[in-house]
DNA sequence: CAAGATAGTGTCTATTTTACGCAAAGTCAA
DNA sequence: TTGACTTTGCGTAAAATAGACACTATCTTG
């Protein structure tokens, strides 16, 4: 391959990094791709690549996401810039962090060219990964469960349509502990964030529960 | 100049810009340069510039802007990064930005070799700025605020010895309402993050003040 | 039609936040 | 020296919010 781009001084590479979250299994997990070139050669990371010379970083985090894994269509914040100097032994590269949610069903995984296999990890059982991808996973659970407190991020792991019940187990699973079911519905209906459909699921042999959808899918709003 | 350094495929430019804020005049203020050289010739800008091959991010965003303002020792943290295609009209440049505090006593402006001028300047009044600074500036204002709410940031504009006034004070201007001196006392205090000195200061002709300090002045305690 | 399972609602208590009155310790001028 | 003035410092009562908790409703299945 011949270097054909040159300027009058050092350029670093850039990357970006997408985190990915779903729950699933009644677990968080996140997305990784099996590395299918060196450094790292088989080993584990984020799905992410190099920024395109007239590409959007977000934009660049959601083509690579969508080459590496077949996902599109997900909630993505920008999480950290990460540029120690050796973080990657080819050259400089200096990675834009990005993280996702989604609930899983909108995550139809089918690995493609750049990545010879992806799949979901519970965050409790990640394998060894490339780089310093261990560090930026960390900041993304630090980053989500924070902003359960005061936004409503967690709305982002629905399906379009949901019962309370699912909603609670939800943030029974990202805050590790049990909620009072008749507080926990008090408070997230006083977010006026959720609307009835007006439609039942009936799921066993039981009661069948009532359904509701986020009023702004796309927005993820500040409370308290 | 010769074009010296050459890459298989094309690389960005990235630099850091910082927002600096400090207390100053009863007010929130700034810190900008004018810019020495094209383009934008002469407009004010953020400090900040390209990030050598070998450096870290923080250490860059930290070296420039004492380089072009003379300030050092502050609180700095990452704020967003910036990379729009065509945020600058020289070339692609992906631009770290770091939002930083410093009470304005420590803030001495000596205007460097890259900026012909260095100045504060109140959030309302700002001039006309280079690039997408005012963007950056706008979301360093968002984030402040933001913090106020949920951390002890706002510590990090006081001296290393201040009063509950004083810092009642920048309470006040950073939220733009005035406080009740009663609850606040009570409030801050609770937070168990400051202590006494043991002096008093006198300012007028009043009682004097008992003054505080910070318990751990390089951390920013995440409150509530 | 009884048993089992989850859905759905109200009330009472504890804790936290907010409102607000008053005494203390200085300076200054009459 | 003393009273007027100014800011500091503290406590208590009311209001709002968060948490604990018991019972009824509606469905399926045997």
């Amino acid at each position: 391959m011949t270097a054909s781009h040159c300027y009058a001084y050092p350029h670093p590479a850039v990357t970006t990094d997408v985190v990915v979250f779903t729950i699933r299994e009644e677990r968080l997990q996140l997305l990784l791709i099996r590395r299918r070139n060196p450094p790292y050669r088989g080993r584990w990371a984020l799905p992410g690549g190099f920024v395109g010379i007239d590409e959007d970083l977000e934009e660049c985090a959601k083509r690579e996401l969508a080459e590496e894994t077949g996902i599109g269509d997900l909630f993505l914040e920008q999480l950290y810039t990460f540029g120690r100097p050796d973080r990657d032994p080819r050259e400089r590269v200096i990675s834009v962090a990005y993280f996702g949610l989604a609930p899983c069903s909108r995550l139809r995984l089918k690995a493609a060219s750049d990545a010879s296999a992806a799949a979901w990890f519970p965050l409790d059982r990640l394998p060894e990964l490339a780089f310093d991808h261990h560090e930026i996973i960390q900041l993304a659970h630090r980053r989500l469960v924070a902003k359960l407190h005061y936004s409503t991020i967690a709305f982002q792991f629905m399906e379009p349509e949901f019962t309370l019940s699912e909603l609670q187990a939800v943030y029974e699973i990202l805050r590790g502990e049990p909620l009072d079911r008749r507080n926990f519905r008090k408070w997230v209906l006083s977010l006026d964030q959720i609307e009835e459909t007006g439609e039942l699921r009936r799921n066993g042999n039981h009661r069948p529960a009532r359904t509701y959808r986020v009023r702004h899918p796309q927005r993820v709003a500040i409370i308290r």
